[in-house]
DNA sequence: TATATTGATATACTTTTGTATAGTAAAAAT
DNA sequence: ATTTTTACTATACAAAAGTATATCAATATA
């Protein structure tokens, strides 16, 4: 039996190393206690230093920080400033950034029917 | 002003709660070191322990275990005993876990053109 | 009877991630 | 002139995640 077990391997064998890469940039975006919280602060519109941190309230300067700087050199975000007085500096999401709402969707999508399913009303 | 900068505030002010919690499930699942090649291998057809730990080399069976604990936990595989004599011991993904491939397919989707509008050629 | 295999657990350690707290420079407001 | 705001950095520490290595009980195989 030269299958052991395996209906239809043509589903699951195809999976090059760029798919593998592919997924770990995206779990690389989001994963982490403040990733999310950050994207969605400045989603919602606050784009300066300061207002991200009063909206997000528990984060340290120093998560804010190196935080914003991978968001930053991922592509995610942009850090913009501008020379007016005093000096502004934006952080806005980067197209691709926006586009990472697509994929918090299906991650809602599957949480909430796989609550349904799991029917666990605890924590 | 009222709006303060903000073009249409609907699009992004509706997110309740359990979008949060369903996220969060979401990432728990599939964040960590061994958490998707875990997942991948068990798809592939390796349902024993052992087939797992080989399959993924370089994993050790303290980390198997752990993940392997956590998975069950979280409803995304069983672990099944069959009385057999040597007993066998097989994990297999349930309903649900077999869901999470088309969040993983997003998030390639995602990934790819990510990648592809950055154009990082590195790592 | 001795050795190998399966499905793990135990203990100690390192690395990564996150927290706590203080400080700084430049400009603005009082 | 002093205080406040913005946008951070620095240092030390704690907690979580992962590694390395040894061990184990039950059965199977040589």
């Amino acid at each position: 039996m030269i299958m052991n077990g395996l209906q239809n391997i043509s589903e699951i064998k195809k999976c090059p190393v760029q798919y593998v890469l592919a997924i770990n940039d995206t779990l690389n975006v989001i994963s982490g206690k403040w990733k999310l919280p950050i994207l969605a602060s400045i989603l919602y519109g606050n784009y300066r230093y300061k207002d991200i941190q009063t909206n997000i309230d528990k984060i340290t300067p120093r998560m804010l920080s190196k935080e914003l700087k991978e968001l930053e050199l991922n592509g995610v975000i942009t850090r913009n400033v501008y020379d007016s007085t005093p000096v502004r500096i934006e952080y806005k999401m980067t197209e691709s950034g926006k586009n990472i709402l697509t994929v918090l969707d299906v991650m809602v999508d599957w949480g909430v029917s796989h609550r349904k399913s799991t029917l666990k009303h605890s924590d």
